[in-house]
RNA sequence: GGUGGGGUGGCCGAGUGGCUAAUGGCAGCAGACUGUAAAUCUGCCGGGCUCACGCUCUACGUAGGUUCGAAUCCUACCCCCACCA
């Protein structure tokens, strides 16, 4: 029900096959964000036919809405809203950052207010694995303590460590869950009418632990060093990047943790991100990466193409008849010209919205399957530099 | 014809002696966004010079006037709206 293969290598940067209980993913691979179980503005069908393997769910917002139990009972995550394929759940740590005005920290877990009608509700290891697992992903996150990225060494060792005490818990409580099958989702325990048709699909589910340790190199390894202490895993992350820390620090980070990480487990650089962060990160030997950006960036405008960002609200862009990206094979570039698409962004039609969203998504994870075909063939790094030259080169396309 | 109300920057609309190149909103222009509290947020938005600070010119229907100083007060005129004939 898990497996992954490294099948090339190419310097660092590396090609492989991860097979989860609903699907096969080649990596490197970027995994759309569908934080309420969809990716926003987009149906299954089109995030699949973006050729998106696998999405994101997340604990903490599906948990507050509809509600674990109610994910469960119609089947799980992929069954859920019919996206059918692999899903990995974020464990909600990350809402310890982006909602750090509504939070409070304790060893226990974590008590947030909920931004939906303001009541309170706690978090903890135990109960992240246990939401986690009943919303059926094929990957759970451990619940990890994400601090700002300018985080000085005192408050990033913090985080590290008490990541480290809550993964013990996570992995206790994530075996308990594994063994006794409590609550797994199978779609045997709902027969719902016309939709019980859909086949199930024995719930087994893997659980990764997360590097903490903010800019600062020795908490990284110390990091590792406690995730290695605990093993086995079948996959780790790479969390605490690209929260506010300056480029270079990340690249630093990927380049201190790339060679020290088990080189047969995949590799997920968590929240990254723009189409050069990808390259960089491949290229330091990550697998598999998430970000909000291709959906939200999608939703305010902003396109990514081979010459660089594209904001389609842009005046110039009126009466073009080019497609967003002419070298794209995504719906929205094989069909609409810039013009139409600027002008349903002025319209404020959400069909602008879907469009764009649409293409950044293709965008990105053809990006990974183009690193992923260089580095079967071993000209990877030549490729990402002459991308990255031109990307960075004319930022008007 | 009479009475009352009103004419403000591309549009709508505040302001009713100096703090006003003039609140807001819209439109326009530019930008940001990285494990989603975001179809969001930020900046610019009369002209000229300046990277900017700033300087300067022209501006609140038109023409005069009062005043050290007027979009704001006075006079005349033009136009618009409402009601009454």
């Amino acid at each position: 029900m898990f497996d992954f293969t490294l099948e090339a290598t190419d310097g660092v940067a590396r090609a492989g096959t991860l097979v989860l209980p609903h699907g096969t993913v080649e990596t490197p691979a970027f995994m759309p964000v569908g934080t309420n179980g969809a990716v926003r503005g987009l149906s299954p069908d089109e995030v699949r036919d973006a050729g998106a393997r696998i999405i994101l769910g997340n604990t903490y917002h599906l948990h507050l809405r509809p509600g674990e139990e109610v994910v469960r009972a119609l089947g799980g995550l992929a069954r859920f809203g019919r996206w059918n394929g692999p899903t990995l759940t974020d464990s909600g740590g990350f809402q310890v950052f982006s909602l750090a005005e509504l939070r409070e920290i304790t060893e226990d877990g974590v008590t947030f207010r909920s931004p939906i009608d303001g009541s309170l509700r706690t978090i903890t290891p135990e109960r992240s694995m246990e939401i986690q697992w009943a919303l059926g992903a094929d990957i759970a996150m451990a619940f990890d303590h994400v601090v700002p990225g300018q985080a000085g060494w005192e408050l990033a060792r913090e985080g590290m460590e008490r990541t480290l005490r809550w993964l013990d818990r996570c992995k206790a409580r994530h075996a308990e869950l594994v063994a006794t099958g409590h609550g797994r989702s199978d779609a045997q325990d709902v027969g719902v009418g016309a939709s019980a048709c859909l086949s199930a699909v024995p719930l087994s589910q893997t659980l990764w632990p997360i590097i903490q340790g903010g800019a600062h190199d020795d908490l990284r390894l110390r990091s590792l060093e406690g995730i290695l202490e605990r093993e086995p895993w079948t996959g780790i992350a790479i969390g605490g990047l690209s929260v506010g820390e300056p480029k270079p620090v990340m690249h630093r980070v990927l380049e201190l943790l790339g060679p020290r990480l088990p080189v047969d487990r995949p590799r997920y650089l968590m929240g990254v991100g723009f189409p050069e962060d990808l390259l960089e990160a491949i290229g330091r030997g990550v697998d598999l990466f998430d970000c909000v950006a291709a959906t939200r960036n999608g939703r305010h405008g902003s396109a990514w193409t081979a010459d660089g960002k594209v904001n389609i609200r842009r005046a110039d862009l009126r009466l073009s008849d080019a497609p967003l990206d002419a070298e794209c094979d995504c719906l929205t570039c094989r069909t609409y010209p810039r013009a139409y698409l600027r002008h349903l962004f002025v319209a404020e039609e959400m069909l602008g919205l879907r469009l764009l969203s649409l293409h950044n998504v293709r965008f990105l994870v053809r990006l990974g399957e183009q690193a992923r075909q260089h580095i079967l063939r071993g000209t990877f790094h030549d490729w990402s530099r002459e991308w990255l030259r031109r990307y960075h080169g004319k930022e008007r396309a």
